[in-house]
DNA sequence: CTGTATCCTTAGGGATACTG
DNA sequence: CAGTATCCCTAAGGATACAG
């Protein structure tokens, strides 16, 4: 696990936690795609390689984002899911949806969604995050 | 500059734009602690490397998050700007800053600015693109 | 002092083979 | 299928020299 930050800024603690091209779009998968499993990480659209999955699941885990639990169905699997620590993201993650949908004009993020999260931030931060504790 | 995209998902564009380990201290020196110059940039407490400044400000150029002109005052040297698009990061950085400050236990974030935020947001983004606009 | 360029090392990442 | 390991190439980055 990482143990010296360049800095305590606390963007520069965000950066050195997930600033790299693919740790936020796992944390996506499981967000807002209610994807759990290692197979279904790998078929994301953006086609992450098996060794970078699994070393950024490894550092997810290392700083308290995901946790790891074994999958009681099915014991040769685990299941990754969010801590509180990694819930905590989702305003962040909302707010890069807006800014990417508003400056790529050929984003693919609906319309209703961007529309909704201006028009009605905190409930919908509420009813994403209800969805997001299995437990 | 870059043309094409993994992907058009918002969070995937963002990250190939801004997810680096420099980009966003180098909007952040601007955005928070008024820097507009290259040695300033190069000063900040992470102690980034001029050719990787170099090549960040080039990069957030191409991209249209800020805007590099000659300084009247002294022709040898640049101003680097934020332009409109850059400005609207303000509300991911604002989170992110969020994000660490209660994340990490050494955190240099001043509980004042957090405490505003979470209480009074919109006022405060407006506050400081205030200050943003220099033309 | 404002950048640019070069050299070199390390980290990121793609392809693919492999184990249970 | 779930994940690990290896091979190899490219990109990121640090140190430092250099030009205006």
């Amino acid at each position: 696990m990482k143990k010296e930050y360049r800095s305590h800024c606390p963007i520069n603690f965000s950066q050195e936690i997930f600033g790299d091209k693919w740790s936020l779009l796992i944390i996506r998968d499981i967000m807002f795609k209610g994807k759990r499993y290692y197979g279904e990480f790998l078929n994301s659209e953006e086609k992450i390689s098996t060794n970078i999955l699994a070393d950024r699941l490894e550092k997810l885990e290392d700083n308290k984002i995901i946790i790891k639990v074994s999958d009681v169905n099915n014991l040769s699997k685990f299941i990754y899911t969010l801590t509180d620590k990694g819930i905590d993201l989702l305003p962040l993650l909302l707010e890069m949806i807006v800014w990417g949908a508003k400056h790529d004009k050929q984003t693919k993020a609906p319309p209703e969604f961007i529309n909704r999260f201006i028009s009605d931030k905190e409930s919908l931060i509420l009813e994403i995050k209800k969805n997001l504790h299995f437990d």
